[in-house]
DNA sequence: TTTATTATGTACTTTAAAGTACAGAATGTG
DNA sequence: CACATTCTGTACTTTAAAGTACATAATAAA
């Protein structure tokens, strides 16, 4: 009954996150958005609000990328100590070299210092929590793998922390065989 | 023999470390720090150059001061265990609670993909480098207090991911008790 | 006291990017 | 076909912030 749509939303969603991701929030115009895309300003607003409204999609899009795929590793059967190292070697592209250079785009935007939009607080807050939770749940069920007095809540976080710090310090495009060296120590905490 | 300078640059350096801590380099106008240091945009530019070397002046001297505290810290005597935990410790202020909100003012540098000069760069990687090479050195020169394969290269690595890991996740605001904890558990790999 | 020199403050230009007005195009329906 | 409806593209307005021109003020030296 009226005009379609010209382009798929999720394509621009998909384009907008890797330019997000490269260059940030703040020195990717939408602009550049209409270039890459070949949506015209116009239909973007139409299409998801305002250059925030559009950046909070993406970014929903990402972290939703990252817990489907951290709930289909920590889900397998094995070891909890196998598993949840085969979850933090899968970073390793992400952690190192080349590609590690953009980081995270969630740690990015947390550590923006000019986004400090409440909306985005929250779905960074909320992703954060999932991850954390999902960590946190793998290490209670299989809490019998581990020593006496383990305590699997604290060690949950604490593989927080490092995954953080892996993603934080990606920028500097540390070699992989580091960032693996890392992972297999933090790992020795798992036992 | 010329019109003497009437404010200190060093003052000038301080508030603008300060407001770029707060809400980032992009979000921090030039006349954001005029109103706040009462010294005009011209005589800003005479004294630092543009806003980018500013900056740069600005990330240097931040780094100069943790490092110079880390020297200190790092240089006492003891057990380097105890050494190395007391100066993560003294992170926790930073790290948690409403002040933590801030982050590290050069890992959200690092971070912040619309600052991709080189020099930046360059000053971000050498603050590493060294801070790196203080927890190394520590760890080489006490190695006989620890465990027989004991690896000092990695293990300062990993307390540095685990340093970048809790300014990352400050933003968040967390405990302080739990920050605490994560500290004591991966203390617990320097045995 | 005059002068050379550098700092300051006002007010300007420039630029880049967010956001929008509006005319026209593309569809489904009667 | 004609119409209601929504989308699209061009071109505009607005705003915020970087950077600067210029007249003036403050100092040290001669």
């Amino acid at each position: 009954m009226a005009r379609p749509r010209s382009f798929d939303p999720d394509d621009v969603l998909e384009i907008a996150r890797q330019m997000f991701w490269q260059k940030g929030f703040q020195a990717t115009s939408l602009d550049d958005i209409t270039a890459a895309s070949g949506v015209a300003k116009p239909s973007l607003y139409a299409a998801f609000g305002d250059k925030n409204a559009l950046f909070l999609k993406v970014l929903d899009r990402y972290h939703d990328g990252i817990l489907g795929w951290a709930e289909r590793v920590l889900a397998q059967p094995g070891p909890a100590r196998d598993i949840i190292r085969q979850w933090l070697i899968g970073f390793i592209p992400y952690c190192s070299g080349e590609k590690g250079q953009r980081g995270c785009l969630s740690i990015n935007s947390a550590t923006d210092g000019s986004l400090d939009q409440v909306e985005l607080r929250k779905s960074i807050e909320r992703y954060n929590r999932r991850l954390e939770e999902l960590l946190r749940t793998r290490l209670r069920t299989d809490r019998a793998q581990f020593r006496k007095g383990f305590d699997p809540d604290i060690t949950a976080h604490t593989i927080m922390v490092v995954h953080a710090g892996l993603l934080a310090l990606a920028h500097q495009r540390p070699d992989s065989k580091q960032v693996k060296a890392v992972i297999d120590q933090v790992m020795s905490l798992l036992a």
